[in-house]
Parts: C-alpha cells; sequence; structure tokens
DNA sequence: CCAGGAAAGCTAACAACATTAGCCTTGCGG
DNA sequence: CCGCAAGGCTAATGTTGTTAGCTTTCCTGG
C-alpha cells in the first residue's frame, strides 16, 4: 500500500477547495478524508483535530486576501485605492465563498503568520487613509469603517440577503463612492494620538 | 410521570436562552432536551429537526429586532432617527450574542411571519431614509449600504476583531455620523423609478 | 547493503449528536 | 368512564470527531 504523502500544507489547501465547492459549514473531517484518499484518523497526523485544521485555513485564507489587497492597492491613491482595494475584497469573497467566511475567525496569538496576515490586510487600509490625510485614533475609525461597511455588504451578498432584482454592482459602488466622500472630510481626532 | 408540557413556542424560546448564553454555534439539541428537562427525541414533537429549529429561532430573533428597532425609530428622523435605530440594532446584537448570528439565516419563503419580520425591520430603514428625501432604486443602496455598516461593525465587534484599545462606541459614532452625511447628498437613481 | 527508527498510514473503539421507529401513558372530550 | 390523540419515553442507526495502538514504509547511518 502506497503512502498518499501528505503534509499539513497539502492537508489544509485541499480543505480551502473543500470548502470553497461545498461550503464553510459544511467543513468536515470525513469528507476532507475522504477527498485525500485516506482514513479519517490519518489526518490527526498532519493537523490537531477540526478546530485546528479551522483555524490554519483561516491563516491561509486572511494571507491569500491580504495578498489580493495588498495588489490592488499598488500604484493607486485615494478613491482610486479605496475602489481597487474594495473590489478585491469583495472579489476574493465571491471567488471563494468557503474561504471567505474562514477569514472572520480571529487568529490564535500563537501563529505569527496568522496575525502578519491580518495585519498586512489592515495595514493595507491604514495606507490609503494615509493617503486621505488620515492618521493616529481618527484612522482607527476609518478603519473600522472601511472593514465594517465592506465585510457586511460581502456578508449580506453571499447570504443571498439582498434578495432584490436591483444591480448588486452598483450598489457596491454607491456605498464606495459614499466612503471616499466620508474620508475626505474625516473629522481629525478629539484626542492627541499618543495617549 | 407528569408531562413537561412543551409546546413549539417554549422550545423556540428556550432555544433562544440557551444561544445567548453558550453562543450560536453551540446551539444542540442535546443541550436544549438537557435544558428543558426532557430526552433528546422528544423535542421532535414540536420541531422538526435542528435545521428547522434553527430557522425558527432567527425567525423569533428577527421579529425582536425588528421591533427594537421600530420603537427606536417612533417619533424621530434624519439624523436623530439613524443613530436611534443603529444604536437599537448593534444594542440587541450586544444583548443577545446567540440570537444575534442566527437573524443572518434568510427566511423561509413558507414562513410568512419571518418574511414580515424581515421586511418590517427593513422598512425601518427604507422610512428613514425617505425622511432624507431617498426614494425608488437609490433607497435600495441606501439601506444595502446601512445594512452593510451596521451588520459588519456589530459582527466584527462580536468576534473580538476589534482588538484595539480604541473606545468602540465612539467608532460606531463616526461610522453613523459619516452614513448621515452620504445620506444628505445620497445620488439620486440614474434610472427611473419604475422600470 | 542493511538495520533501525520516525513518520505516516491503518483498524478498532468510544463519545456526542441527530434522526427515525415504535411503545406507553397521560389527560382531555364526548 | 372510555377512548384516543398528543406528548413523553427507549432503542436503534448513522455521522462525525477523537484517542489508542498497531503496521508498514522509507530514509538514514553505519
Amino acid at each position: 500500500m502506497p503512502r498518499a504523502g501528505l503534509n499539513t500544507q497539502i492537508v489544509v489547501r485541499e480543505a480551502a477547495r473543500l470548502v470553497d465547492e461545498v461550503g464553510y459549514g459544511q467543513l468536515t473531517l470525513a469528507a476532507l478524508a475522504n477527498r485525500l484518499g485516506v482514513a479519517l484518523p490519518s489526518l490527526y497526523k498532519h493537523v490537531k483535530g477540526a478546530e485546528a485544521l479551522a483555524q490554519q485555513l483561516s491563516a491561509l485564507a486572511t494571507a491569500e486576501i491580504a495578498d489580493e489587497m495588498t495588489t490592488a492597492a499598488a500604484g493607486r491613491s485615494g478613491e482610486d485605492a479605496l475602489r481597487a482595494v474594495a473590489a478585491a475584497y469583495r472579489s476574493y469573497a465571491r471567488r471563494h465563498p468557503g474561504r471567505y467566511p474562514a477569514t472572520q475567525r480571529v487568529p490564535d496569538p500563537a501563529d505569527p503568520a496568522h496575525l502578519a496576515a491580518g495585519e498586512r490586510a489592515v495595514g493595507v487600509v491604514y495606507a490609503i487613509l494615509r493617503g486621505y490625510g488620515i492618521e493616529g485614533d481618527a484612522a482607527v475609525d476609518g478603519v473600522r469603517m472601511f472593514r465594517a461597511a465592506v465585510h457586511g455588504f460581502v456578508s449580506l451578498e453571499a447570504t443571498g440577503d439582498f434578495g432584490l432584482p436591483r444591480d448588486v454592482n452598483r450598489s457596491f459602488d454607491r456605498m464606495i463612492a459614499a466612503l471616499d466622500v466620508a474620508f475626505r472630510s474625516w473629522p481629525a481626532s478629539a484626542e492627541p494620538d499618543a495617549a
């Protein structure tokens, strides 16, 4: 009986493919083992368990989306950058309907790569806001608004909660335009930057 | 052995209390039966299964949040209404960390009460936008932005993804203020209202 | 070239949960 | 009071996750 030749990376990557096909909620060690042509308990040689797998999947997806956001931001600024990064974010979520929800899991503090990926994604948004002249505490508020709006939009779109005929792309465009307007006249922080 | 005296409503209400305590992801028929002092299969006399229970829980939570949004909107308009409704929404999500995620499940078309509750919640936002003079297709965009921003904020807050020391209440205030500004100069729809 | 051991696979066994089938009893209505 | 529908139960089955412990592969050192 030849070996399957698995390792942690292969397992996690296959999990990513799996959830994109069947949905994040259907991530199951049984289905994954089946796909990899291996008995279920064999997976424990590569991942600590279902929980740990979800965490590593989150790290993978976070790194991917951070990369795409970074690429989208390259060479742009202002509304141009805002629009490109938001579009990249939404595009990722649509192309990877299973990976995207994995992203929402908060990083394990013991996984530096995961933490770094999260900070990289957020960093892209900070950089855009800096282009608007927004910094310090005010930037924290701005980043939170950006994340809330874009994540909220993408997540409502994914659950099919936008049931109306009205074009969703246009709604997204309008929202980005509104964010741009908001950032153009973003109030400075009330308190000094460094506490 | 006296009867437990359950019915569907009691079961769903207890499920709501349960998820607020242990988290939406931990909703389990086993735990629910245990709480109600009944054997697990007995629940099937009142709900069709785990899936159906989640759906009915969603209907309950949606009705509750719609009620609170409606109450918050009463007698207000403009930014005042915007702020009150958004605050009510966020407050519900914080007070009911288990019920809130249940809300995200899209209504079963065969459940008129659930559908009505969803429309009631959305209707509150439409009414506010009407106060800004926004109607028709433009209102669809506006409602989507409101929902995306507020849901996204609340959901990121709940997962603990706002890990920074910066005050979250202030960030929320700023976001609402930005929404108000956006709605004050919301572009009219490009197409005519009625297609 | 081969010995040996770590790593990677396996089977078996067990626990939690959901679901279905079928039984028993309560308690209400005629 | 009796009869039956409804609400409870136990038992059995299937799926998933997890742990334990065995076997085999394959690489590596001598």
